[in-house]
This record gives structure tokens, C-alpha cells and sequence, in this order.
DNA sequence: GCGATTCATCGACGAATGTCAATGCATGGG
DNA sequence: CCCATGCATTGACATTCGTCGATGAATCGC
């Protein structure tokens, strides 16, 4: 596996900001299934119900009722949002709370960032 | 199908970042639009190609080749890119050149910053 | 132990998406 | 004037996605 780096799951997405230069297919892959995750408005909402709620932390039962979708719908969702890498769970008894992953968002934002021409 | 869902800089009504409070539905779904265009590794790529090429700038035919798709469906990428605010065209003769527009890539990851805890 | 609670997984369904070949529409060159 | 070039649009297709109800697994309280 020559690219490594840019598969594994959880890592960072890579490497050079995307408007810096040309990507290679598979980084794109790789970049491109974490926007996808946020790339629906109720993962979008799901990610900031979490960040916003007390201890940063939030249960499934704390979230089905705010967006409004079933609870498998819910579990489904936070579940695409752990694999790209943008959340973690933690089971604590019979709740599974789920928490931002530190710095994955402001890696993502940085990869969007412009190199600073203007 | 797709609403107009152009979003006017400055009129957008998605402007505090993501993990600061919990997000409207509306915000959600005007955000995760643009986070969806960019949520395909060959939309992904075009980004990148375009704002990697000469002047900042490309024709169709620069792109059909680097992604190894045909043109049709990379005119199908390059409109969504256009319809979600982060390209623009400008057809001169015979081609249509697309290019970043200026400023859009930094405000989304302006949104997916995390306000500065830590 | 037993029932209740919380959550993940499974199976299914309609809708949306990515892709292509074929076609249409301009523009420019001979 | 006619043909070639570059591109957008259309129609079709297979795949993926979002959603739900039903079910199963694990934990807690009594």
C-alpha cells in the first residue's frame, strides 16, 4: 500500500492545501469522503448539537429529538460521522456519548484555506 | 430540482461557526450543500486542477483528461461546483473557463473552525 | 432474575447521485 | 457556407444514500 498515509482511517487527511497544487486521486478520495460526512444537513447539525451541548458531550437520546429522526436514523449518522474521523464514542453504562475528535474540524479547515494569495 | 441556493457573501444565513451553537435547520442545509460539492473526489480534484492551472483558470478540456472522465460528466461536476458559489465560468470564444471564486473555499473553513478552545 | 432503557444492527424501500453515449448549440476557420 | 471544435443538455442506467420499522444486545433498577 503505497499511500498509506492518506487511507487509513482516522489519520490526518494528509497533506498540501487543496487549491495548492494538484491532487492525486487518492488523496482526493480520502479528503473527499470527510466532506462528504459533513456534507449532509443533519450530520452537519448532529456535529454541532454535540459540540454545543454540556461537557462538549452528547447521547443519542439527547440528539433524536432535536433533529427530529428516528433513533436508528440517528445512530446511523453519528456512525458515518466516527468513521471520517469526526467524532469519538464512548460507552458509559448503557449511553454511548459522542464527542468531537480535537483538531479534526481545523485540519479540515485548513486544507480549504487558500495559500494566502488574494 | 437543485433551488437557486446561490448564497450571497454576507447575506448568508449560515455565519456562526459550526461548534459555537446548535445550528438551524436552514444553516444545515445551505452549509452542507456547499460541503456536499465538495464531498466528491473528482469534484475534489477539479478544485484543485483549476486552481492549479495557469492563470488560475481552465477550460473543460484541461480537466477530461487529468480525471479520466468523460466530458460530459466533468461539465456535470463543474456546474455543481458553480451552483454551490465556488466556481465561477466565463466562456471566451469557443471555451468555458472556470476559476475559483475568491474567498468561497476560506469561509467554509472559516465555519469549521472550532472557536478557539482547546 | 425481570422488566425497562439505551443503543446498534439488519432488511427494505424510495430518492438521489455519478457515469456514459447520444444529441444539440454555439463559435471559429477554411 | 460548411465543417470542425468545445461544451452543455438529455436520457438512461447502476450504484449509493437516507430513512424507517423490527430486532437483538447490553446495562441498570427493582
Amino acid at each position: 500500500m503505497a499511500t498509506d498515509l492518506t487511507l487509513l482511517p482516522g489519520t490526518d487527511p494528509c497533506c498540501a492545501p487543496i487549491v495548492r497544487e494538484a491532487m492525486s486521486a487518492e488523496s482526493a478520495a480520502a479528503l473527499a469522503a470527510k466532506f462528504k460526512a459533513i456534507g449532509d444537513p443533519t450530520r452537519l447539525r448532529l456535529l454541532s448539537l454535540v459540540a454545543a451541548h454540556d461537557g462538549a458531550e452528547a447521547c443519542v437520546c439527547d440528539l433524536t429529538e432535536p433533529v427530529a429522526l428516528s433513533q436508528p436514523t440517528v445512530s446511523h449518522h453519528l456512525k458515518v460521522l466516527v468513521d471520517a474521523g469526526l467524532l469519538t464514542r464512548s460507552k458509559r453504562g448503557t449511553w454511548s456519548f459522542y464527542a468531537l475528535v480535537p483538531g479534526a474540524l481545523d485540519d479540515l479547515a485548513d486544507l480549504l484555506r487558500t495559500p494566502a494569495t488574494a
